[in-house]
DNA sequence: TCGTTATGATACACTGTGTATCGTAACTGG
DNA sequence: CCAGTTACGATACACAGTGTATCATAACGA
C-alpha cells in the first residue's frame, strides 16, 4: 500500500494558492459570481491548471470547507465530552473569534451557503462513522442534524454582526437556545416516532 | 393612482404557467440544474416569453416563494398571538402536510435553500414592518432569525422523512427545540449584548 | 544530471443567458 | 362584433463561462 510517499511541491503550491484564492473570493462576492478564471487569475495559476485539480468550482470549494471542518472538529470534540455546555459553546465561538477571517469568509460569506452544506454533511458523516454504525433513530437523527445546522446558522449571523454580540453572549445564546432544549428533548422524547426511540 | 386596473389574461396564465413549471421542476432537480428553456418548455411557452415576465431564474423562484409566504404567515400569524405555543406548532405542522405537494417541492425540493432565504427574508421585512419600525434591540433580531430559520430548517428535514415522525410528534419537537427556549431567552436575556436590551 | 511531470498558453466546442426583431394571434374596451 | 392594442412564438444573435486538448517549457525528484 503505497499511499501518499512524497507529493511534488508543484502540487502542493499550487492546490494551496487555488484554496487561499477561493477564501479570499469568497469574502468578497457571492459563489456564483466566482469564476474560475477569476480564482485561477488569482491564484496566480494558469486557466487548465485549475482543473488538472479539481473538476469544478464545487469541488474545490468542498475542499476549503473540508479543511475548516476538520479544525472546526477538531476544536469540538473534546468540549463535547466535557458535561458543562455553556463552557462548551463559549469556547467555540472564542475559536471563531480566534481565527475571525477564515470563518468569516467561509461560514458568513458569499459562498457561505455551500460551505455549511458542506460542513453539515461532513459532520453527520464523521459522527455517524464514530458511533457505532449509521442506524440511528428518527430523534437522534433529526436532533443531530439541527444541532449542527443551527450553530452554524447562528455563527454565520454573529460573524455579521460581531460588533453587537461578543463572544461569552454569543456562547450563552448557543447554549441556552441549542444544546440545553436538545438535551430535554433527548432525554424525555416526544410520542410518533418511528420504533427504536428511546433506550431507557 | 391607477393601480391593477384589468391584468390582461394572457399574462395571468403565462406567469401561473411559469411558477406552476418552476415548482415542478424544483421537485426533481437542483436549481442550478433548471435552465430557463426548460421551465419555459415545461410551462408551453416560448423561451423569450419567459423574459418578458422575469429578468432571470431567480426572480421567478422568487416570486413563487413570495407567494408560498405569504400563504405561511397568513396561516402562521393568528397563532402567534395565541399563548399555547406546543397547539400553534401542530398547527403549522398540519397546515404543511394539508399542502405538502407544493411545500415539499419548494422547502425541500432542489430550490429548498434559495427558497427558503427568500421566505426567511420576505418574514423579516414583515415583522420588521409591523412593528414599530426596523431598530430592533440585537437579541431580538437574532431571536427572529434563528426562529425563522430554525423552524424552515426542521421543516425541510421533516419533508424528506415524512414516513418516520407525524405531523403531531413534529409540533412538539419545534416547540420543545425552539419556540419555548427562545421564549426563556427573551425573559431573561444574557449579558454582553448592545445598548438597548431589555424593558424590563 | 537526467528522466519525469506539472505548468502556462492557447485554441476549441459547447451550453446557457439575455436581447432584438417581426409576423401572428389573442385580448380588451367600446 | 369590431378595431386597436398588446402579448406571444419563433428565430437569430452576441456574449460569457465551462471543460477539453495540445504542446513547448520549466520545475521537480532521484
Amino acid at each position: 500500500m503505497d499511499a501518499i510517499i512524497s507529493e511534488d511541491a508543484r502540487v502542493v503550491r499550487t492546490r494551496e494558492a487555488l484554496r487561499q484564492a477561493m477564501t479570499d473570493l469568497a469574502s468578497e462576492a457571492p459563489l456564483e459570481a466566482i469564476t474560475i478564471r477569476a480564482v485561477a487569475a488569482r491564484a496566480g495559476v494558469g486557466y487548465a491548471t485549475f482543473f488538472r485539480h479539481y473538476a469544478d468550482k464545487e469541488a474545490l470549494l468542498a475542499d476549503v470547507a473540508d479543511q475548516l471542518t476538520r479544525a472546526f472538529l477538531e476544536q469540538v470534540r473534546p468540549l463535547l465530552r466535557q458535561k458543562d455546555r455553556l463552557a462548551a459553546a463559549r469556547s467555540l465561538c472564542a475559536f471563531v473569534e480566534d481565527h475571525l477571517p477564515i470563518h468569516r469568509a467561509l461560514i458568513a460569506g458569499g459562498a457561505g451557503d455551500t460551505v455549511r452544506a458542506e460542513m453539515l454533511r461532513q459532520t453527520l458523516a464523521t459522527v455517524a462513522q464514530a458511533r457505532g454504525r449509521v442506524p440511528e433513530s428518527a430523534l437522534d437523527e433529526l436532533v443531530l442534524f439541527h444541532v449542527v445546522s443551527s450553530i452554524l446558522n447562528l455563527l454565520a449571523w454573529w460573524l455579521r454582526n460581531l460588533d453587537r454580540v461578543d463572544a461569552e453572549a454569543m456562547g450563552e445564546i448557543i447554549e441556552r437556545t441549542v444544546l440545553t432544549p436538545v438535551g430535554a428533548l433527548q432525554r424525555q422524547p416526544p410520542a410518533g416516532l418511528e420504533p427504536g426511540g428511546p433506550a431507557s
